[in-house]
RNA sequence: GGUAGGAUACUCAAGUGGCCAACGAGGGCAGACUGUAAAUCUGCUGGCUUACGCCUCCGAAGGUUCGAAUCCUUCUCCUACCA
């Protein structure tokens, strides 16, 4: 199957160059290309997942991916699809957070093969040995300022005349532009991948790869994934759900695919698994047949969970699961609540807190993260959202002792449906 | 530089001396219904407090007043028109 196929029935293609030129290109061999992924953060989230799929898509499919930390381009900031001028970062910060986005870059492409390896770049490595007088000799002077204007990410922000752009930010493109020649006559890299936001910085580059070295070379962009309750994808409880487990737990992580709309989860399927047409199409009926199953949702979120954490991991964040949605906890041992801790947020808890008579609720409330103020806790208890080892408790003046944490140690505090805390006994 | 208008909670946005912890909408959280979904309905949405109540808060700092988001002064930042 021809990779833009492959693109086309999973609804990741949003816009390509030359889509005839493109498909022959690759019917005829392999071929190289790139996605950048600037580190503006210390990890990916799960919205930069789209495009590194996609390099493993086509890796896949017998081609050469190259995913490029953008040591350079991070340290400008894109003002695609940004209202505001962006805060530089620090260059420790910058460096700190490109180490850690090469690590997880690493995970999901194979560097091994011999026969078509993915390889890691960072685009400071051409950039930085570069003069600012040479750039504007070499580069700048095959842009027109015009068209750089008209090009939607800068052309929305010179309108705003509250925030306007920096002239560091009107560069961003120049740069990513100077990639895609710097690859292309280096590396043999002859497409560009990217979100669609990034369309006027991908041509920007065919642009200049043309002039500087005749050559033509391609772009795709990938849809921007949306919910379909009109909210931004990849959010969960207000924060980016990442694919750092210290930021964002397995748990959590396998929580927030399992939680996805009914009317989202075939496309994400499609989006985010390895998952064939055949399998999802099977995935696809179950889901219309019997929706509360929820078969779709497990095969992705497992799916998703396995690629990013692994199989053990995974398994761990499902036993959690099970055990915290699959009913009550009337005989579970030690050993099978000893799985949600650690799963779930965990907190420790001086015994010596508790003192004689117990500890208030609200105060285990708002220790355990779960309520934010002390106030806030007992309108949920008094609410009625509040359980006790999964026992709703609305007496807000209850206080709990050392009898009340099971196996004498670990006490399982729940707000509304799904957001669970343990506070352990030290 | 001049003139006019503006700045209110997470966001938008009412409020022009006491009834204002501040209308309303959105968002968020919770409850009911469900399937850890959606839609719908209900409650909550500054902090402390069992409660009475207390404290903090309407761009910043001062002032007038028994009493200020509201009036006055200065400052900061925005917007519009003029130069």
């Amino acid at each position: 199957m021809n990779i833009l196929d492959e693109l086309r029935w999973r609804g990741l293609l949003a816009d390509c160059t030359d889509a005839e030129a493109l498909v022959q290109r690759t019917n005829a061999g392999p071929i190289t290309l790139y996605c950048g992924f600037d580190p503006t953060s210390d990890s990916l989230h799960v919205g930069n997942l789209v495009p590194l799929l996609a390099l493993r898509r086509f890796q896949l499919l017998g081609h050469r991916p190259i995913p490029l930390a953008g040591g350079a381009t991070g340290s400008i900031g894109d003002p695609s699809g940004r209202s505001t001028e962006r805060q530089l970062l620090t260059h420790e910060v910058l460096d700190h957070n490109i180490s850690r986005v090469k690590e997880q870059l690493k995970r999901l492409l194979d560097f091994e093969t011999t026969v078509n390896p993915a390889v890691l770049l960072d685009n400071s490595t051409w950039t930085a040995p570069v003069s600012f007088l040479d750039f504007l000799r070499d580069i700048g002077k095959h842009f027109s300022v015009n068209q750089m204007v008209a090009k939607e990410s800068v052309r929305a922000r010179m309108e705003d005349r509250e925030s306007g752009i920096s002239y560091t930010e009107f560069s961003y493109m120049l740069l990513q532009a100077f990639d895609f020649y710097v690859l292309c006559r280096d590396q043999k890299c002859e497409l560009q991948i990217g979100g669609s936001d990034q369309w006027g910085n991908i041509t920007a580059g065919i642009d200049l790869t043309r002039r500087k070295l005749g050559q033509t070379v391609y772009g795709l962009t990938l849809p921007l994934i949306t919910n379909s309750d009109g909210t931004k994808f990849g959010k969960s409880l207000g924060g980016a759900v990442y694919l750092d487990p210290t930021r964002t737990s397995v748990y959590k992580f396998y929580q927030f695919w399992i939680r996805s709309d009914d009317r989202d989860v075939i496309r994400y399927l499609k989006f985010f698994t390895f998952l064939n047409e055949a399998e999802i199409a099977e995935l696809e009926k179950q889901h219309t047949e019997n929706p509360g199953a929820r078969t779709a949702h497990k095969a992705l979120a497992k799916s998703v969970t396995e690629m990013i954490h692994g199989p053990d991991a995974t398994a761990e964040a499902l036993r959690a699961s099970d055990i915290l949605f699959g009913g009550d906890l009337e005989g579970v041992s030690e050993a099978t609540f000893n799985e949600i801790v650690g799963e779930v947020p965990t907190k420790d808890l001086p015994a010596s807190e508790l003192g004689d008579g117990g500890k208030g609720i609200t105060e285990l409330l708002l220790h355990s993260g779960l309520c934010a103020s002390k106030g806030q806790a007992r309108k949920d208890v008094e609410g009625g959202g509040v359980y006790v080892n999964n026992i709703r408790e609305t007496n807000f003046q209850r206080s709990l002792t050392a009898a009340d944490f099971l196996f004498g140690k670990h006490l399982l505090l729940r707000k509304g449906k799904r957001n669970y805390a343990v506070l352990t006994l030290r």
